[in-house]
DNA sequence: ACCTGAACACCGTTCAAGT
DNA sequence: ACCTGAACACCGTTCAAGT
């Protein structure tokens, strides 16, 4: 590309053409398909230009990440609200599953940006509306989306469905009646199912286990209990445990 | 090491002294801490050496992966079922933690070793205790185990723990209460609890939801069915959609 | 036939030498 | 001061040349 002045003309360097080229990698190529090195040279420039503007591979990698969870529609304000969670829970679900490796970005990255910001605010929104109080609520997303995620990372995985089928039947193949009677009982079980269908049986298990364990007494029913929780002091003790 | 005789004895080559000695590498160094080329060197020869055991790097992962699973403990069959349930898959979460990196291995390569199957008939034997339905104790295995996988990865992410604490106050410290009311609001509810309070809350929630949500509608008791399920004909239809 | 040193095609990151 | 080519220290995998 050349300007029409006669010097040649480079996309001017910066986080946002880096993080976009690094996306575009990682759609196409898979998580392999998307190096450092390989970015500076679609960028036309060394692979040290980049540190200019990004502190190191896990830094990118988290600004990818972020970069894809803008692609999550938020669900359409009307709909009763175990619909709307559905419907953003799985659309997270595509966006992680479009671009191969990206769930497993999102183990070692977690995202704290803008985007993951706007994913959990909805979230909070929705069960909010579902009358989960905010301290339930807290770890309810926490674990609906690890669900979330460890199911993209398994099913975007691309030799992952030829490896559970080879693996599932060699394992059976091994599986004497005798010695591992559930397994060779459930046999049909394990294999059966669509993906959606899963997904949506898992959801429910998820949101209903969720409604039996409130973690402040009072909060057992499914009636909204809207508005009643932005009353809060900010700024907490530090994290004791973690997952 | 050499022999009596003279001649230079090394470790005989064999899949297992592999694995062992990635192992070995994975638990003290870490996920990029083990190399195929890393375990030919503390093995004494060239990297095409291993060639010969092993197909290649995904393998081998798979095998760390099994030979790591030999580690989780196998609950006592005294108890009651959910106590059983608790304590086998805090040992899964343990075993996972304890070599960095192990969970993050567990995405990309599922275990279908023998270890993994032992694990697998533990727990859907367990679940047919608790009065499970086999059908509905094949995805629910599967959901509890995507959760015990996910959660360590999470918690074994060494940079995780700081990361977690950087990322949610620099969240904070961009969240306004009129932009993100219900973070605002669940700020420190966020940082709560200890990991094991949240492993415990998690796993209730998960089978409180499964209990309720059984695919074979006559299964809603928690009355145990013993012996029951070892009855059906081996050999099922191919997998049409997975997890 | 089996084994393996060296080579190939890559990485992320650093740094000194240029502008 | 900013930028970057070249170098450094690694990878997984292949293959031809040895035994």
């Amino acid at each position: 590309v050349k300007s029409r002045r006669g010097g040649p003309v480079k996309a001017p360097l910066s986080r946002e053409v880096i993080v976009e080229e690094a996306f575009r990698q990682l759609t196409a190529e898979g998580l392999k398909g998307m190096s450092l090195r390989k970015v500076a040279a679609a960028l036309e420039t060394g692979p040290a230009s980049l540190y200019a503007y990004v502190n190191d591979l896990r830094e990118l990698q988290t600004l990818v990440l972020d970069r894809a969870l803008a692609n999550v529609k938020l669900p359409q304000p009307g709909r009763p609200w175990r619909e709307r969670l559905a419907q953003l829970l799985y659309a997270e679900v595509e966006v992680l599953c479009a671009s191969p490796g990206l769930a497993q970005l999102a183990f070692g990255a977690i995202a704290t940006g803008p985007n993951a910001l706007r994913i959990a605010e909805t979230l909070l929104g929705i069960l909010d509306d579902g009358g989960v109080a905010p301290a339930t609520a807290a770890w309810a997303i926490d674990l609906l989306q690890l669900y979330v995620t460890a199911g993209a990372a398994e099913k975007a995985d691309s030799a992952h469905h030829s490896n559970v089928v080879d693996g599932v039947e060699q394992m059976f193949s091994l599986t004497s009646s005798e010695e591992f009677p559930h397994i060779y009982a459930a046999e049909s079980e394990m294999l059966s199912g669509t993906g959606a269908e899963r997904f949506a049986w898992a959801i429910n298990v998820l949101m209903d286990g969720i409604l039996q364990h409130p973690r402040t007494p009072e909060q057992r029913s499914q009636k909204a209990t809207k508005k009643a929780s932005a009353t809060k002091p900010p700024k907490a003790s530090a994290r004791s445990g973690g997952r």
